[in-house]
RNA sequence: GCGCCCGUAGCUCAGCUGGAUAGAGCGUCGGCCUCCGGAGCCGAAGGUCAGAGGUUCGAAUCCUCUCGGGCGUACCA
């Protein structure tokens, strides 16, 4: 065979705006985008402006100040390496640079006790205490909006998650994208996106022909006949069931029906049962979406032609061997792509352009895909199809994640009876329960393999990660029960806060206040793991705070202290890591519990 | 073959824009514990950041190559 037909020369060049090896995305490409600078609370920011006055005292004409907050508590509250990097353009020694600095710098407005030229340039700054004292006093005031920012500006964006085919239960992957989807949903939300959660059922095609075969098959044995289920159908319990269900709603009708007719009947079906099946699912996990849209409505309302049809317009598409092609390899895909098959049906990957299309066109100028990776191979073709159609480069954006598995005393299991090879979601929350199948989905960064160890899942003590930040959760409300106060009405401007003088509470304090960086950077990377880790980390801090007031040794490192003003600053503080732990908790979609209870075993 | 992702402590994993002595949990070892909430607390040991080269004042982080693992590479979804 000869290579497949050019379209002409000079429509061709002016189409290929774009010819560029593919490039992969990076998820910190996003809407979002990367600089900007965070927020930080009201102490850091009145830092940030003092070192810029003082840098363009010092002839910098548009400093950028990068702060940071120091692992070592002896490297000062904040520091910044911003002497390192004009060390190049000022042409002199950074730790010269950060001596002119911090004297240029001044300590009143900044709010910063001391400066302190430290290590091959950086410079480090103590925090009044009243500085801190003062953002404590925000972080209350913030309350339930403590952490959230408006840098999304109200902005639109799609979030494409779950999408499962009507073919069967959900399984692992499935729940991994119900948790990632959901939450990145979330952490939008929180950083002033207008967000839209959207599932996108693949009800026409091959699959559920195959599903509706499956079922027949089932159907008709259910009635003695001896027929079996295609090689390449399902052949999980779930289709059997779904058989039963048929024969007992229509008894034998379809026995002896081979039209096309009667198949669609017990397809749509079938589809039905499914989609019960999976919604109740779920619901169970928590998750809810704003629209599920059909792929069979782009066969109905003409979308698929239209994308055709703009295509074409493009130049783009071809016949070859009695199917229709796009030439993808235009905007970096490997291999042109078939869009309609020699039988005349489309393949998946027409709706697929189509419906992105509909996104776009719906006013989702950004739009974020959650998949498994074993999907990658789309994503190049989707965003050349889109690109032909005058779409932006990296439209949509992908993030992919790797697979699950589930392991239990260091081996991996399949438990699954219903699916037939695969582990569902639904033994999944029925074995561990919603709020750690949600967290362990989120625990890990979506680009790596996720081992979910049950074993760690099982556990209810503080090793169980989930556990361990609920329990500081709980713990904070334990204790305004045992002040005999309401946590909601301890009042900061009824305490003196400077009385929290100890380094795990100015520690604490500080890792508090980071909260709303933390949401930020996790929304910017669509990356929920980061909350997973701050919050455990939190915990671990208010655990080890908490601690340290062991009645029997150190009473006087305990909240509820004799001294009054003390036990009403330490409250305080109390509140303000419920509220962090509530408001992190809250955004996974996990319960902040008031109290924890074990089940006995 | 080509493309994408991953490789950090015994295990599971963090590590933000390239910054100071690479962190956490589990496990191991050593202490403590009739505690405001229960399998808890404190501490210790444990590292060639897969390997090699490069860029840089500075690299786990950026670039190139090699090795190892996963996934993809359909007129399947």
């Amino acid at each position: 065979m000869g290579a497949p037909p050019r379209p002409p020369r000079g429509r061709r060049r002016k189409e290929a705006r774009t010819r560029r090896a593919p490039r992969p995305r990076r998820r910190t490409e996003g809407p979002v985008g990367p600089g900007g600078h965070m927020s930080g609370g009201p102490a850091e920011a009145a830092v940030r402006s003092a070192l810029e006055d003082a840098l363009r005292r010092m002839g910098v004409e548009e400093p950028d100040v990068h702060l940071e907050r120091p692992r070592d508590p002896a490297h000062g509250d904040l520091a910044t390496n911003v002497a390192m990097t004009l060390a190049s353009t000022l042409r002199k020694p950074p730790q010269e640079i950060a001596r002119e600095l911090a004297a240029e710098l001044s300590l009143e407005t900044a709010g910063v006790e001391r400066a302190e030229v430290a290590g091959p340039g950086f410079l480090n700054l103590h925090l009044r205490a009243d500085r801190l004292s003062e953002d404590l006093r925000s972080l209350v005031a913030g309350d339930e909006g403590f952490g959230r920012s408006e840098v999304g500006k109200g902005r639109p964006v799609m979030v494409e998650f779950v999408s499962a085919n009507p073919t069967g239960p959900l399984h692992l992957g499935h729940g991994r994208q119900a948790a990632l989807g959901d939450a990145i949903s979330s952490l939008l939300q929180w950083t002033g996106w207008k967000v839209h959660r959207e599932f996108y059922y693949n009800d026409a095609g091959r699959q559920v022909e195959l599903l509706a075969r499956s079922v027949r098959a089932r159907y008709l044995q259910h009635f003695g006949r001896d027929v079996s289920v295609p090689e390449d159908g399902y052949h999980g319990d779930f289709v059997t069931e779904i058989a039963q269900e048929l024969a007992d709603e229509k008894g034998d009708r379809f026995l002896d029906d081979e039209s096309s007719q009667a198949l669609s009947e017990m397809r749509a079906f079938a589809i039905q049962r499914i989609r019960q099946d999976q919604d109740r699912d779920l619901a169970a996990f928590g998750v809810r979406f704003d629209c599920y849209y059909l792929e069979t409505s782009l066969f109905e309302d003409g979308t698929l032609e239209a994308t055709i049809d703009g295509l074409r317009e493009a130049g783009l598409v071809y016949e070859h061997e009695g199917a229709l092609w796009l030439r993808t390899t235009e905007y970096g895909d490997q291999k042109d792509r078939v869009m309609v098959k020699s039988d005349g049906s489309p393949t998946y990957f027409l709706p697929d352009v189509a419906y992105h299309t509909t996104k776009w066109e719906r006013g989702f100028h950004h739009a974020i895909n959650v998949q498994g990776a074993d999907h990658h191979g789309t994503v190049t073709r989707v965003q050349a199809g889109l690109q032909a159609l005058g779409l932006p480069e990296g439209y949509p954006e992908y993030v992919l994640h790797q697979m699950v598995t589930v392991e239990r005393d260091g081996r991996e299991v399949k438990f699954s009876k219903r699916a037939g090879s695969y582990t569902t979601v639904r033994e999944l929350l029925d074995e561990v329960g919603v709020d750690v199948t949600r967290y362990f989905f989120l625990m890990r960064k979506p680009e790596a393999h996720l081992v979910f160890d049950l074993d760690v899942a099982l556990d209810q003590s503080e090793k169980n990660p989930v556990y361990k930040v609920q329990y500081a959760h709980a713990r904070m409300c334990s204790i305004f029960r045992k002040a005999g106060v309401e946590g909601d009405e301890v009042d900061p401007a009824a305490a003196d806060l400077s009385l929290l003088t100890t380094e795990a509470e100015r520690e604490l304090v500080k890792q508090l206040l980071e909260f709303p960086q933390v949401v930020e950077t996790a929304a910017r990377h669509r990356a929920p793991h980061l909350i997973c880790e701050y919050l455990e980390h939190t915990a671990g801090q208010v655990n080890s705070w908490y601690h340290s007031g062991n009645p029997t040794r150190n009473p006087e490192l305990a909240v509820l202290v004799e001294d009054e003003a003390l036990r009403k600053a330490r409250l305080v503080l109390v509140r303000a890591v419920r509220i962090v732990l509530r408001n992190g908790l809250g955004l996974l979609g996990l319960q902040a519990p008031i109290r924890m209870q074990r089940e006995s075993s």
